[in-house]
DNA sequence: AGCGAAACGGAGGGTGTATCCGATTTGCTT
DNA sequence: AAGCAAATCGGATACACCCTCCGTTTCGCT
């Protein structure tokens, strides 16, 4: 998987300035009107025509995805620290946490983000980030049944699933922080609760 | 909430003949492709033109709520089977499943569903549905709970959003149903385990 | 400065939503 | 049976968005 050394030469300066410009565009929409903005409205106040931005991102999905990059860091990051606590338990649950807010970036964004989850081609752009954190979120599951805190019947995709669908609701908008909370501890009590079946 | 019984007029033929050639197409095709399905497909199928449609139905979820009549009749019918039971806690987790597969429907209502129960305003058409189900949900809570299979903290809203999400991954089509199985004993371990919180 | 490749962006075809208004259908009356 | 008025219909239309073609422009290199 070596890089191509050579590059026959520059980029060019438009290149990279449109670019630019079309994902801060692209952020302050999506913030603004969640995935399923307008992206002529993108290209527009990105100040190029609608052909460049197709030319950069060929899909929704890819703008999606570039869009997301500086989230994936920061979740990157946190996982860093995540992964200094002392307790099983405690890195689970601030991971799925971190994982939520990761998800919850733009109104809209589990759609696109299941949609990724289930082609197995990495055509999608998001296909990609969305595995690393499906194992990730396994081995945290993992070590929190070593631990005796977690039942040992619960995959880390189940809990992938889980923080997915509390973004999703967070994203409709239709309630409140406090019924959400009550949601994510009816989550944990979940998983940690014993594996009673017959 | 008397009905108006005088009828100036016998209603026209026509109208009842599109209206019930308007629900048949909208529902194959709210299956087919989901609840976003064309609405424009929907009307030339029916054999009218697109304003005859929004005559009909002002909107998109009224269409939607029209269409779902028949299947609200039958989870009524369901819910009427589930009282009979004797255990509390079969009879929570067997209302649980009928209203998932409600929201299951069509790929895709889970959406505006939530937008429903966002809106006080009754303006909404499938909100007073939306409202009933989350009282009825909140009924066979308590009924649990004071049998001892519920936690106390649980809401019957809490399940409601539940059923929801594990509908709306379902919708997805990203899982199988193993993985769906598995999150539906999350919940359910979830809302059955104890308050052991401090 | 000039050349060729690379990138640009406006124009345009396609689909879908939602509404207006002249033409049509319908139920009722005579 | 025929006519009338109101209710209903549906094509035409305006608008928004997606996506692509292709003539024009910009840029890096020499």
């Amino acid at each position: 998987m070596g890089v191509e050394g050579q590059q026959g030469r520059k980029p060019r300066a438009d290149v990279q300035r449109n670019r630019a410009a079309l994902l801060e565009a692209a952020q302050r929409h999506f913030l603004r009107d969640g995935v399923g903005a307008s992206l002529e409205a993108v290209a527009k106040e990105a100040g190029v025509g609608p052909a460049t931005l197709y030319r950069h991102f060929a899909t929704r999905e890819a703008l999606l995805a570039a869009v997301l990059q500086t989230r994936s860091e920061e979740l990157v990051a946190r996982r860093a620290d995540i992964a200094q606590l002392s307790d099983a338990a405690d890195m689970l649950r601030q991971w799925l946490r971190a994982m939520e807010e990761y998800f919850s970036a733009f109104s809209g964004l589990p759609e696109p983000l299941m949609a990724a989850a289930r082609e197995r081609e990495p055509g999608n752009p998001l296909t990609l980030p969305c595995d690393d954190l499906i194992t990730t979120t396994d081995a945290y599951v993992r070590a929190a049944q070593r631990a005796g805190h977690a039942r040992p019947s619960v995959k880390g995709y189940d809990l992938f699933l889980a923080a997915v669908s509390v973004a999703w609701i967070k994203g409709t908008g239709a309630t409140d922080e406090e019924a959400l909370d009550r949601l994510r501890a009816l989550i944990e009590s979940g998983y940690r609760g014993q594996d009673d079946e017959k």
